[in-house]
RNA sequence: CGGGAAGUGGCUCAACUUGGUAGAGCGCUACAUUUGGGAUGUAGAUGUUGCAGGUUCAAAUCCUGUCUUCCCGACCA
């Protein structure tokens, strides 16, 4: 490619409207363009960057032996219907209708959609197991798009499903697609972690993300400073040791007038907020459940929906409040006339301070006997410091980008589609899914924010859109130019993806934007060229070198590892 | 959906408080001088000031509505 006369463009200032580093940089680049919120079209030169993440995504899942299908976008609305998931998916699906008033829907996920192909081949044991996948647009009525390619509307995704006769099977399934994950996020050079995630909206056993580690990214990842255990905090494990052979003293009233949080409270009666209880007043499913947790715990929803088998738990407001006795700022669990959840920490504490439903004091001294409760569980985040599940070791928290996700689905759409098969005994039996996805905007953006400075990205030379670009100092030097190009064809011949700077710029405009759009090496022709000389600069390199153009070969086959 | 900010030339912004008919830098065109890290000079071109109403002799500026974008939250495979 010759950027003379290409659609090539740059900017060099910021855009107003994109916040993170990696936003700016794609649109800074001219790799991107926004559209409207959360819609971006891909220009040439990222385009080229997005086709290099899919093809290794193709060539990895191909090895795996999956099989590649194209799934249409525009769904009729039916499909969804079959599972319930018009309903689950709610306003994140775009609806629409054809001039008929038939409803649509551009699709959001495609589980459904592969079930139903599944169903041409599968009748018996025999014609499992296999994969299919495919890589096109999703479309997510996302409430609130950000941060550049990160979270958008309209997106490229793999999905790739997977049928098996049975859990063994889709274990096996499950493997390989893990084994081809950490292949294709190994060959991009990203930072990620595995850890273990919550189900949500797809239902489904066991799910692990595969999460980009960066500063902007909208997960906490809990990691352990000893073992190499790793999980989303909505679902991370607290572990809580009982402290043993503690007497437990008896209640005690105390005055905590006008000390309605609980570090005022904490603070006024000089007590550590670890020995305190703290009461939050929610609703679900339209009933008042007070939840109590350790006073410096904050309370998980993703957990605590789960332990009450609920799909939304909110605050309560002042009517829901006023069915019961709990007085906010003052609610403590003894002698509570509502639903009560306690955090199953609680059970491991004695002596601790909590509400006592009456304005203006407390209880000291409190303890598990008494009171009441009727679900106990584990529903408050892990802290950094607190104590690894597997090995006891220390755990720490970092950001990430959730950049692909493996699921074992189980029989959840199998059985509600139908989709079943006969084994050896003639019995009817449910396919058993799994479901596997990767995001590649997300991968783009990722890469970015963890590769970068001042100048610019830094792409990879996996998926760079250029390996190599050569640069010409002076465009109106008839020697360099003949000899820029004829490296730039032999290069090309050679199969290497090579970017020419012939433009009529100054030197300076050219080299800033090689660095900017990330070129992992460049080739510099300029004075010393009557000489046989070249420079080469690796984009992560300070300096350039000088090489004569006879070792020029050997030094690129070098960089590129051929 | 709640709270906040902002929409002015291709890009980044000023002018708005105190109404008088729009300006800078970058980019673009031409010429000259430059030529190894985003050159300099001279001369140019480019705007229904997001849109729609209203107030006024007069609106980028004041008022009302509306659309769009961004940020915080809610939400979210």
């Amino acid at each position: 490619m010759k950027l003379k006369g290409s659609f090539f463009y740059t900017l060099r200032e910021d855009a107003k409207d994109e916040e993170s580093k990696s936003g700016n940089l794609l649109v800074r680049s001219g790799m991107i363009k926004k559209v409207g919120a959360g819609i971006y079209m891909y220009l040439p030169l990222g385009l080229k960057v997005l086709d290099n993440i899919k093809k290794i995504i193709k060539e990895e899942m191909d090895k795996a032996g999956a099989e590649e299908v194209l799934m249409p976008s525009l769904i009729p609305r039916e499909y969804y219907e079959a599972c319930g998931r018009v309903e689950s998916l709610g306003d994140s699906m775009f609806k629409l209708e054809d001039r008929y008033h038939k409803p649509y829907a551009l699709g959001p996920t495609h589980e459904e959609l592969f079930t139903y192909a599944a169903k041409n081949v599968i009748r018996s044991y025999k014609d499992m197991p296999f994969t299919i996948y495919q890589q096109a647009d999703k479309f997510r009525d996302e409430p609130r798009p950000r941060y550049g390619l990160i979270r958008v509307r309209e997106f490229v995704m793999k999905d790739a499903y997977s049928f098996d006769r049975d859990e063994e099977g889709l274990d096996k399934s499950y493997q390989i697609m893990r084994n081809a994950y950490n292949n294709i996020f190994d060959r991009m050079g990203i930072d990620y972690k595995i850890v273990k995630a919550d189900t949500g909206v797809m239902g489904g056993s066991l799910s692990e993300e595969y999460q980009a580690v960066t500063d902007i990214g909208e997960d906490v990842l809990v990691l352990c400073d000893h073992c190499d255990y790793a999980s989303n905090l909505e679902v991370s494990e607290v572990v809580s040791k009982d402290e043993e052979n503690i007497k437990e003293f008896d209640l005690e009233l105390v005055e905590t007038p006008d000390k309605e949080t609980i570090e005022d409270v904490c603070n006024y009666l000089n007590i550590d907020v670890k020995k305190s209880v703290k009461a939050l007043l929610m609703k679900a499913n339209d009933e008042l459940v007070v939840f109590f947790v350790r006073g410096d715990r904050e309370l998980n929803l993703t957990k605590a929906c789960k332990l009450l088998g609920v799909s939304e738990i909110n605050f309560a407001g002042d009517e829901l409040i006023a069915t019961s006795n709990a007085i906010p700022g003052y609610t403590g669990p003894i002698n509570l006339n509502a639903k009560i959840v306690i955090d199953r920490e609680i059970l491991t504490m004695h002596n601790f301070c909590c509400g006592a439903n009456k304005k203006g004091y407390h209880y000291i001294n409190a303890n598990v006997k008494d009171f009441k409760y009727d679900v106990v569980g584990d529903i408050v985040n892990v802290k950094e410091g607190d104590t690894c599940p597997v090995c006891g070791g220390k755990l720490y928290f970092k950001k990430g980008i959730e950049i692909g996700n493996i699921f074992k689905l189980g029989t959840k759409y199998s059985e509600k589609l139908g989709l079943t098969y006969l084994d050896e005994n003639n019995k009817s039996l449910p396919v058993v899914m799994g479901c596997y996805g990767i995001g590649a905007g997300r991968i783009l953006a990722s890469i970015i924010e963890q590769n970068n400075d001042e100048f610019g990205m830094i792409l990879p030379k996996s998926i760079a859109p250029y390996q190599v670009c050569i640069v010409i100092v002076d465009t109106k030097d008839d020697k360099q130019v003949e000899e820029a190009n004829k490296i730039y064809d032999e290069l090309t011949n050679k199969g290497i993806d090579v970017l020419l700077d012939n433009r009529d710029e100054r030197v300076g405009v050219k080299f800033k934007d090689m660095d900017l759009i990330g070129i992992p090496l460049r080739i510099t022709v300029g004075k010393k060229i009557s000489d046989n000389i070249v420079e080469v600069k690796p984009r992560r390199d300070k300096d350039f070198k000088e090489i004569n153009i006879s070792e020029l070969d050997n030094y690129i086959n070098d960089f590129l590892g051929k």
